[in-house]
DNA sequence: TACTTATTGTCTCAATCTGCGACAATATTA
DNA sequence: TAATATTGTCGCAGATTGAGACAATAAGTA
């Protein structure tokens, strides 16, 4: 224990993913006077659900409850600690070492991804930050400690379950194209995928619902609208 | 940091699987005097890789090195926080409280699955436990805490990672035969396979190479031998 | 030595799944 | 009314999969 009410020596660290239309993201914070740019991450208190503390922190910069949340790797290497790191953040902030002194201490960081639904979301920085936002994967400033390799293995996880979790919707709105999912699915791999095999798969999946179509307004048939269905 | 130098709140726990020839096993611990059953685990030492300390703890169980080990996941719910448990367990071995008593925080435990070959292993207990022994898992004793849900976890992403990580030579000797590596694929599933089918699927990958047969003095046909091969 | 038995390696066949191109059916603009 | 860009769906060839069948053994047995 210690005065904050935090366990000591464990963090978690979120790879909060959003897709914009065209490209998968990720939300980055950047610290005060540091140039440091980090995931979003936080501590857990001494009587909370590690799972809770994550969904706690998510609510904070996000804005969302009930979001899309897995847990994928426990960070737990000696070389991922460097205390001077904290302690240039605290000082560009005018925080009192002494009184923090816990957040010089080793982490174990678990780490996870959540995805959400890049349009209602407004990201929020927190104290020690002074911006929070959107980065494409394959664009990211220098992120600090071992963030990259966060992220990195964020992604391939992401991959390894694409088909066994049906992720795809969380990343979408509620009514979405056919052709929307496509880009879902191509960003999160990588490639490009075939039309036609693309949409009879997933409709043989038999878990998405057809709604009216769209009009966009666009000169070329209308694509129907999708909702996913949980179950029958 | 604390007296014994090892890091406080965090603890491992592992899920050790062998392959008896018949069925799929775990390594289980019991307390002295206690009625407590329980996953090999330990703590992390200040200076160590979380990595290192699960490596450690693996080798002082079962003589190994080099493991097939996976992390799975970090059981960190406030649940799990029972210190009477832990008392019980300190004063059933006479170990002074006090100078333990980091062992009756709250722990967030990260969770490992490790292969090993069931033939060359000596299960070896701990100073706090008086065995350490294989349990078939279908046939568990009562674990403590939330160690059955760790089990169940581990045989649930060991199922999912069968195809992806070529994972059953891990549970055999250097030479096996066709059939047996089958044994294994349908322990871990819980289900029958066809035997022309699987052996076409397995020889299909191209990363078993076959040896001279096995003469077993059974009166049939002699099967291949096969080692893996790492890559090509 | 010839016959029997259990098991193994492999093949075949049908059913299913996949990758890829094609075609007709729209919405809208010109 | 014609032109254009996209969409929903189909058809086909090739690959994969599930299940049974058959010949080839290694003993044991008569």
């Amino acid at each position: 224990m210690n005065p904050k009410g935090y366990l000591k020596h464990i963090a978690y660290d979120s790879v909060i993913f959003g897709f914009s239309g065209e490209k998968l993201k990720i939300l980055i914070m950047k610290y005060h006077n540091t140039g440091l740019f980090a995931l979003p991450g936080g501590f857990v208190k001494n009587d909370e659900d590690l799972n809770d503390a994550v969904r706690r922190g998510l609510k904070e910069r996000t804005g969302l409850d009930d979001i899309y949340l897995e847990q994928f790797y426990a960070f737990g290497s000696v070389a991922r600690y460097k205390p001077e790191i904290m302690e240039t953040i605290m000082k560009a902030n005018n925080q009192a070492l002494e009184e923090h002194s816990w957040l010089l201490d080793r982490f174990i960081s678990v780490a996870y991804y959540a995805l959400i639904n890049y349009e209602d979301v407004v990201p929020t920085p927190d104290a020690l930050s002074d911006s929070c936002d959107w980065y494409d994967v394959d664009d990211l400033p220098n992120l600090m400690l071992d963030h990259l390799d966060i992220v990195k293995k964020a992604l391939q996880t992401l991959r390894d379950n694409l088909e066994r979790k049906l992720v795809g919707t969380n990343l979408l709105p509620q009514l979405f194209t056919m052709k929307e999912l496509q880009m879902v699915y191509e960003a999160i791999l990588g490639e490009k995928l075939h039309r036609g095999t693309f949409q009879r798969k997933i409709l043989s999946l038999g878990l998405l619902k057809r709604h009216e179509k769209q009009y966009s307004g666009a000169a070329h048939k209308a694509p129907f609208l999708y909702s996913f269905e949980q179950k029958k």
